[in-house]
DNA sequence: TCCTGTCATGTAAGCGCTTACAAAAAGTTT
DNA sequence: AAACTTTTTGTAAGCGCTTACATGACAGGA
């Protein structure tokens, strides 16, 4: 045996006298093999360290038990949480997963999907549904089965999300009932990201709605870090009139914007309010506890691989499934200063 | 052209007229086909929407341009932060990276890492040192080049980490010199997690190196999630004597331990100190802000890719590259309560 | 004109595997 | 013991691709 020594089937064959027929079902099906040469064979398997070629089996099988995954990146917790979950189950079915990420550029995205169809995908779970209709197209002309995440859409595609527009103008809704009236928001980037869309224009819609309690609304947009949640909040809270309530389109941007408020000697809720969107761990450990908009990541990303696997199989499955999000109402929403309850 | 089409090589080659051969040289060296046959066969590669099959060009060419990860688990925020930076410097050299996970299992890890190398796998990169002689001897007999990372060994393979005995030995003693006697340590999960296991014995030496002056030292075991680090720093407050100074494995179990100590009127650091081990972004968006170590995982990342490349392309690199870590004193840790500065 | 050198393209042999089909072995029935 | 069935194993084709080598076309020099 070789230094660097990558043996093959017909290794494996040879060394158990058998043919290479014989070594592959002991693999793939081991009862249509006696027992006494499926153990010659697995002990030739064990002694020469054999890894039998993906690439090979899936050339000559024609199946690849995979499925595919872009994110925008992996660095963001609730798709680092999603995938996890996403993962898990498909193993439960014995799938591999691979995972792309695209920066959030949609040609980027493309590029990973030819890529991931290129290495034998079965099936594809993408993010959201802001992308090139060519990226769809080229999906549905090889027949490739995907699902989207995140959010809901209203084409024939396969969706697992909740209503991202809906959920935020709830909450925005639950703090102009409140009796806040300056109002701003602190969105995610909006640009190739429907999902920070959906929730600023919810809680446009939320405002539009309550135009007449309403006297100030104010949107800028910032990079998902803390660091920039803490600066767009410094920005906001410099602006005539001061807003009361910052309606923030992620945790992550919340917890930066409380930490920013407190160090500027602003209480909260007591002075101004801050909400979030997605429920992370840490929106529970910051103080205050984080009112935000609870999303089951988890349950998002097993429901995910139960439809893309029955549409892999292809067994019926319903069109949208429905993650159900809610307000959780913890300790940094309030009443605006100044209001006698 | 049928429903769900999947154009292989020879049906591009057909469409334009060339044999398979030329097809296959204006995909992989444009320059030796003429300009106008290669036209021909990319606009029937783009009609036709032919996406190359990675197994069948592997299976031919014997390379795939492919590293492989195992990592614990993606939701952990210091491994997708240095995987991300990993991934970057490899696609600047044109190398894809496929990601797995072991859940912290090393028989789990042994499955992947045989799964990655039969996708093909030019070289891996391992986290930490702690697992099976066998998944060694695997690796070196296909002479598979890898690198470990987020931990220094002493065997003769490719490290590229910081020592996490030594660092957590310094911060331990930094708690000491502030005057600290009643002492506690709330660890990550040491089995199976070399790197945790280091950061306990770094403060255990620590701890009796100053023997004469550390009244008390006790240590508990929590698993990475805020809560825990919560839960944890709850029964640690309840001991007699109560620990002055707690420090934490990483920075999650810190920020819980912040978060549930202020929940508890305590004051940090006035009445207790907290420190933590990492430096996630959180770290410094708490109040008060987390003393801890700092690592530079996105920088780990990318020495780990530069020297795994270098490793594959058969060129010199150097056995072990120590990535600095710093203590950054933020506002978690003081004197112990009832000193006179 | 013929010969030679270059360059573009084609031919065909595999890469490691699965799997129809064929063949051989083992068991069953008469 | 022959004839048949069932089980186990082998043979060999071919999955989609790359690449060494063969072929052919064309240009330039004699």
């Amino acid at each position: 045996m070789n230094e660097t020594f990558r043996p093959t089937l017909n290794d494996v064959a040879r060394a158990a006298g058998v043919s290479t027929a014989t070594v592959s079902r002991c693999l793939n099906e081991p009862d249509r093999v006696v027992p006494a040469t499926r153990e010659r064979v697995m002990r030739a398997v064990k002694d020469l360290g054999y890894t039998p070629d993906f690439g090979g089996r899936a050339l000559a099988s024609r199946r690849t038990k995979t499925v595919g995954a872009v994110i925008p990146t992996m660095e963001n917790a609730i798709f680092a949480r999603g995938l996890q979950a996403f993962q898990e189950t498909l193993s439960e079915a014995g799938v591999t997963l691979l995972v792309a990420g695209s920066g959030y550029d949609s040609e980027r995205e493309a590029e990973q999907v030819r890529a991931l169809v290129g290495r034998g995908a079965d099936g594809l779970l993408l993010i959201g549904l802001a992308r090139p209709q060519a990226t769809y197209d080229y999906l549905r002309q090889r027949g490739t089965p995907y699902v989207l995440a995140w959010n809901l859409g209203d084409t024939s595609d396969h969706f697992i999300g909740f209503d991202n527009l809906r959920a935020a103008a709830e909450i925005a809704s639950k703090v102009i009932e409140l009796g806040h009236r300056d109002i701003a928001m602190i969105a995610g980037v909006t640009s190739m990201n429907d999902r920070a869309a959906d929730r600023v224009e919810g809680v446009r819609s939320a405002m539009r709605r309550a135009i007449s309690e309403v006297k100030s609304f104010d949107v800028i947009e910032a990079p998902y870090t803390f660091e920039d949640g803490a600066t767009a909040f410094d920005r906001l809270v410099r602006r005539t009139p001061r807003p009361t309530a910052v309606i923030c389109g992620n945790d992550v941007l919340a917890v930066g914007a409380i930490s920013r408020a407190k160090a500027l000697g602003l209480g909260v809720p007591g002075d101004i309010s801050i909400t979030g969107f997605d429920d992370i761990d840490i929106a529970s450990f910051v103080e205050p506890a984080l009112t935000t908009v609870h999303v089951p990541h988890r349950r998002m990303g097993s429901a995910a691989a139960q439809v893309l696997l029955r549409l892999i199989a292809n067994e019926p499955v319903e069109p949208r499934v429905e993650i159900g999000v809610e307000i959780v109402m913890r300790g940094s929403l309030g009443p605006p200063p100044g209001t006698t309850p």
